[in-house]
DNA sequence: ATTATCCTCAACCAGATGGTTGAGGATAAA
DNA sequence: TTTATCCTCAACCATCTGGTTGAGGATAAT
């Protein structure tokens, strides 16, 4: 399988995670600096740095000394992409569904469909 | 922290899930059903049902024996709307930071900005 | 040259996760 | 009534996850 979607659902699953990825949003951002607002160890935000880069929503160029971090923002695309197709089906179905009932329930109180009568 | 959002990442996280929800925008389904196409126990579908039932993904209501599941498409525009935010964020930051190197570039080379020659 | 800072790796731990098998309760079919 | 079907619960297991502490390598500052 070419499951490049599942590493990043399960690197948002995460409040922290989701968190640094927002503030990302403002500005690249040094791995201490990321850490900082967090009641955890540096290691643990380290960690979840490598989860985030491993999904593609983060890269890092080793810089001297630190190691910024950026987010990449493309990766947001898939997920769209897989939650609209999804969402529009789930759409469609409905409103069949929907037509269907009113068909039924024309039918069944002896009235004409909308069709017929416009 | 009211984190709705954490437990549908977290459902979706899963390939075995994500194929669920992409059947179910087809139709609803039992469980039966639904395990039939995969190479585990229908325990083992139970289960993952209940993940997706706890994020809100899906509804059951028993209905005799079986007890059909249902898609619950809405949440789908929680996670969108998080994304989207985001997304929207870092690209708004991307065009100002292109307008800064520009602003540079121009300056450096001794040209006028594009807005002050337009 | 020494010291401080930034970061990662390794080992460990508790709890969650995704799977299994076995047992059993309710409903439907014989 | 008996039997079959649909589903869930419980116990168990291996692996993953998110956290910790400790050690250490590179780079920067004194």
């Amino acid at each position: 399988m070419n499951d490049s979607l599942s590493p990043v659902f399960a690197a948002l699953a995460d409040p922290t995670r989701r968190d640094m990825v927002a503030r990302l949003t403002e500005a690249d951002a040094t791995v201490g600096e990321l850490a900082k607002p967090y009641d955890v160890s540096v290691q643990a935000i380290s960690k979840h740095l490598k989860v985030l880069e491993q999904a593609g929503l983060v890269t890092r160029v080793a810089e001297g000394h630190r190691s910024p971090v950026h987010l990449e923002a493309e990766v947001f695309e898939l997920m769209t992409k897989w939650i609209e197709r999804y969402r529009q089906r789930a759409e469609a179905r409905y409103r069949r569904l929907d037509a269907v009932l009113a068909e039924m329930n024309d039918e069944t109180t002896g009235r004409r469909s909308r069709k017929e009568t416009a």
